[in-house]
DNA sequence: GACAAACTTGCACTCACTGCAAACAATTAA
DNA sequence: TTAATTGTTTGCAGTGAGTGCAAGTTTGTC
């Protein structure tokens, strides 16, 4: 049956896929994203295109190179985490528990601009963000001990990603600021009140 | 020169226009979106597979049909909003119109399924919404009197744009409860702080 | 009616992506 | 070692999106 994990098999097929990634995200950054063909990143990795398409389903996911296991990670910290942790304390953690990874790769801000700089490559990522969102929300929520349709575990996930988003467009047009910075700023915003004047009530049906 | 609006030419065009939206968001509905090719929507709006790239960049943009005046609107009012309207209640009021449109419309629902459940139109949607978030954003800035780079103004954008997203995804799955309510609950959340628990440093440097 | 500008169309082309079946390589059992 | 099994790669044929170009056709102007 199935093996200790050191197969020839598993090995190779980790190599593909990384000498696709690598091969996809360099071009990408040579040619700009949108004038990479699939065929000239299955060269590069040398196999054929039929097989690129057997690793990724799109260009955009080669690029990307999506770890799996940062949103594996997330889940279990969102799991585990101390009771009188709050819900966005814990959010706060993960995305800097990403950020701390990606920085030590080296890559964040080459990808990070390669991304706000292709309209596909936002649609991966949003995308596929919004999945993790949905399955985040549901280990929230499970934590927070609220039911499955309530707002508030929904709106702090997804107001986290949100707020990651601001920070790195922000960072992109103006990087003098530290993303850590600017990242705290936003949650701390988030946490105590985006904005307390807030009365939709006092204009009680706002006529055109 | 140029006409007074009325002409056969700008008539047509906008007819042509209509034509094709109507029959993507028909063919859409009744096929599912991903089932609908392009040579079909043409054939129905009776002109060439060419002209429907005249008219719309790509499919999608043809069922979603997005009306510019939306956002022409919204930009409107953010930028003469009375003063004492704190920010948060302008994006209040600006979506409650766009949702009073919608609902006019009878689409709502049906459109909203629909995008719900096809990545491709989610991806056109928010694209399109990302760029509007950037105008709004800017507008809004202007009107608080903050720096082009400052947090708050774009915090108060994107929120209140994923609180509409929160909140379309769990009338979807829990129709019961009204849209209003919910759209209510969670810009209250938002404006009075989603969590004043929220205190990264007392777990400074959580280790992994 | 003649002329220019705008619009439509067909055609040829590139590229993403899929299903299928044959070739091939790794694993396991004998 | 060999043979059977299973998983992976590849070529091929095909669908469909989307683009540029060079006619044609319509509409608006004089």
């Amino acid at each position: 049956m199935k093996h200790v994990e050191g197969g020839l098999r598993e090995r190779k097929k980790l190599q593909t896929r990384a000498a696709l990634a690598d091969a996809a995200l360099r071009l990408a950054l040579e040619k700009g994203p949108d004038h990479v063909t699939v065929e000239e990143i299955a060269e590069a990795a040398d196999v054929s295109v039929r097989t690129f398409f057997n690793y990724f389903p799109h260009k955009e996911h080669a690029i990307l190179a999506r770890n799996p296991e940062h949103l594996e990670r997330a889940l279990e910290r969102m799991r585990t985490a101390p009771a009188e942790e709050s819900p966005l304390t814990t959010m706060w953690l993960i995305v800097h528990d990403v950020l701390r990874e990606l920085e030590s790769d080296g890559q964040l801000s080459r990808r990070g601009e390669l991304i706000m700089s292709s309209p596909s490559l936002l649609y991966q990522l949003m995308l596929s963000s919004l999945d993790d969102e949905r399955q985040l929300t549901a280990a929230l929520a499970e934590r927070m001990g609220e039911p499955a349709g309530s707002v508030r575990p929904a709106l702090i996930v997804s107001t986290a990603g949100a707020a990651c988003r601001v920070v790195m467009e922000l960072h992109k047009t103006a990087p003098e600021r530290p993303i850590r910075d600017l990242l705290d700023e936003a949650f701390q915003l988030l946490a105590q009140g985006i904005d307390t004047a807030f009365g939709p009530d006092h204009q009680k049906k706002g006529t055109s």
